[in-house]
RNA sequence: GCGGAAAUAGCUCAGUCGGUAGAGCAUCAGCUUCCCAAGCUGAGGGUCGCGGGUUCGAAUCCCGUUUUCCGCUCCA
């Protein structure tokens, strides 16, 4: 099966059995938009609470809020989300290509870079051979030219950018002939500005309301409640503030499934540190997150890290945890050592100090910033793509099973009377009247057995409790296995404590904790 | 956004030359009583993605459109 193949049956997968619908499907569907179904919900849940549980509880010095979507506008001036969101494309009526302008012109200087430095190689060679005042004064003249015509084109590129002048922007890209590389054409459509930030009216009037945004990201509401938090909570630097929440933004391309959605839900934690101490924590969070996703069990050679060569504005360094999935590796999470940025930042535009006292130094600081962020859908992608399998069994016939790590199944238990008389029901409800405040369980009498194990198997419960005559007699039950299909006889009375130790995320928070980290 | 492919029952798919919408699985009810999807009887479920055109007649031919998947860029 190639893994085109698999991804298309993981979809098929999820729609089927419960985990994700496409939204508003009976009018055709919304572009990428979907919709959590009864499994789906659960297992969300389930990866929100480790999660959170790996960061909240686990850590005395990291605390939880739940910030409002909707924001004062200037937010997003300060974060830089209305200009670094605001792409200016332009596209190539030949090739049908589109690029961005200001990458379009960043290339172009970069190649202005190239001429001048291979100029001034050309010379030093030159020299070093032989020494020619004419031609020296000639080369010096020439590179002087260059360098002016770079800096030049730079200027103007700066002040358009900045001045978010579209005609100028088309105006040096004609100017300067730069060219389409698929195409070789200059042939250019106007420059267009895409918001990514979806934007809506707050205030019943509308000559009196004000334009704001959905959240592009959950972090800022994390920084604008940095001094809140911060004193309330007596929290001593180092500190860290997780949130979860839904976000927004308006892709162009928006595709993959649930990997790129239009709405979407992220984890993230923002740690404040000592200035000059955000590189060592920075890799020591990079440790830590790399450990919660491999406690998982998917396998350790699934994962990398990819370190950015490129920098964000607010960035010194930054690294995304990448997940093999069917269609390659991509990022599941980021890890960016944000520096002063964001607090400074909001310093500036809210006119309010955001500093802290360090009672150890004595002095006072805005506070570094490594902030872990993580994408809810994409972790769901994630494992639902690992725990994927089909299975070819002894008789021949083929096995799906969903190899969720018990602990973030979404059903933990099946209660399943072998025959539908003879008293076994009765037992199996008792059962489930038990269990079921500690576990989210289903009760299931139709069919035979091995059809119900199988229907277990594809939303991948891990255990199955099987109620059978000699229950009757001696108050046992056999538990099954899903992935390795074994059986057990245990006593009923035995089941809480059995079903606990299999689905408990104990197991998964000592793996995190084996090792030195944060 | 551009190019390629697809869309028929919950799922997988068939549907010939344009002539009354089909199968298997699934679902539901009943019977059967069995530890890995295999028994019996019956039932429900489709505006053939949507709109328009050609035609006496369109799931089928033509045009448009929507959605999804695959390639090209960015991001959680």
């Amino acid at each position: 099966m190639t893994q085109e193949e698999l991804f298309k049956k993981l979809i098929a997968h999820s729609k089927e059995y419960g985990y994700i619908f496409p939204s508003s499907e009976i009018y055709d569907g919304l572009g990428a938009v979907y919709d959590y179904g009864q499994m789906g919900v659960e297992l969300k849940n389930n990866i929100k609470k480790y999660w959170w549980d790996s960061m909240v509880k686990l850590h005395q010095n990291i605390v939880g809020i739940d910030s409002a979507i909707f924001m004062h506008p200037k937010i997003w001036e300060a974060s830089g989300h209305v200009s670094a969101f605001n792409d200016p494309l332009i596209d190539n009526k030949d090739s049908k290509k589109r690029y961005r302008a200001d990458v379009l012109m960043e290339e172009h200087l970069a190649k202005l870079d190239d001429k001048i430095e291979k100029e001034v190689e050309k010379a030093r060679k030159r020299f070093g051979e032989s020494f020619d005042e004419k031609i020296f004064r000639e080369t010096n003249e020439r590179v002087a030219g260059y360098i002016k015509e770079r800096d030049a084109f730079h200027a103007r590129m700066v002040k358009a950018l900045n001045d978010t002048d579209l005609d100028e922007m088309r105006q040096i890209i004609v100017d300067a002939e730069i060219a389409c590389p698929i195409s070789g054409t200059r042939n250019w459509t106007e420059v267009r500005q895409f918001n990514l930030m979806f934007s809506t009216q707050m205030g019943a009037t509308s000559d009196g309301s004000n334009t704001i945004y959905l959240r592009p990201e959950t972090a800022q509401g994390i920084f604008v409640n940095f001094l809140n938090v911060q004193k309330t909570g007596r929290m001593k630097i180092p500190f860290g503030i997780a949130q979860i929440g839904k976000a927004f933004r308006n892709e162009i391309v928006a595709r993959q499934f649930i990997f790129r959605m239009r709405e979407f839900e992220q984890m993230e934690m923002q740690f404040f540190v000592r200035p000059g101490e955000e590189l060592t924590w920075f890799h020591k969070w990079k440790q830590t997150r790399m450990r919660w996703h491999q406690s998982l069990g998917f396998g350790a050679e699934n994962y990398r890290f990819h370190d950015h060569d490129n920098l964000a504005h607010y960035a010194n360094a930054a690294t995304d945890v990448e997940y093999k999935f069917p269609f390659g590796f991509k990022e599941v999470e980021g890890i960016h050592s944000r520096t002063d940025f964001d607090l400074g930042s909001h310093q500036k535009f809210s006119g309010k100090k955001i500093q802290y006292f360090d009672p150890e130094t004595g002095e006072s600081y805005v506070p570094y910033v490594v902030e872990t962020s993580i994408g809810v859908d994409r972790m769901i992608l994630q494992v639902l793509s690992a725990s994927y399998t089909e299975e070819a069994l002894e008789n021949g016939e083929t096995r799906v099973v969903m190899r969720i790590p018990p602990a973030i199944a979404p059903v933990k238990v099946a209660i399943l009377p072998l025959v539908k008389k003879d008293g076994l029901p009765e037992i199996a409800q008792d059962i489930l009247g038990k269990i079921k405040y500690d576990f989210v369980s289903q009760y299931d009498e139709k069919d035979s057995i091995g059809k119900r194990y199988r229907r277990q198997d594809a939303i991948g419960t891990p255990l199955c409790v099987t109620i059978d005559h000699q229950s009757v007699e001696d108050k046992t039950v056999t538990i099954r296995y899903r992935d390795t299909m074994e059986q057990k006889r245990v006593p009923i009375a035995d089941l809480p404590r059995i079903i606990e130790d299999e689905v408990s995320m104990k197991k998964l928070f000592k793996i995190i904790e084996t090792e030195p980290g944060c």
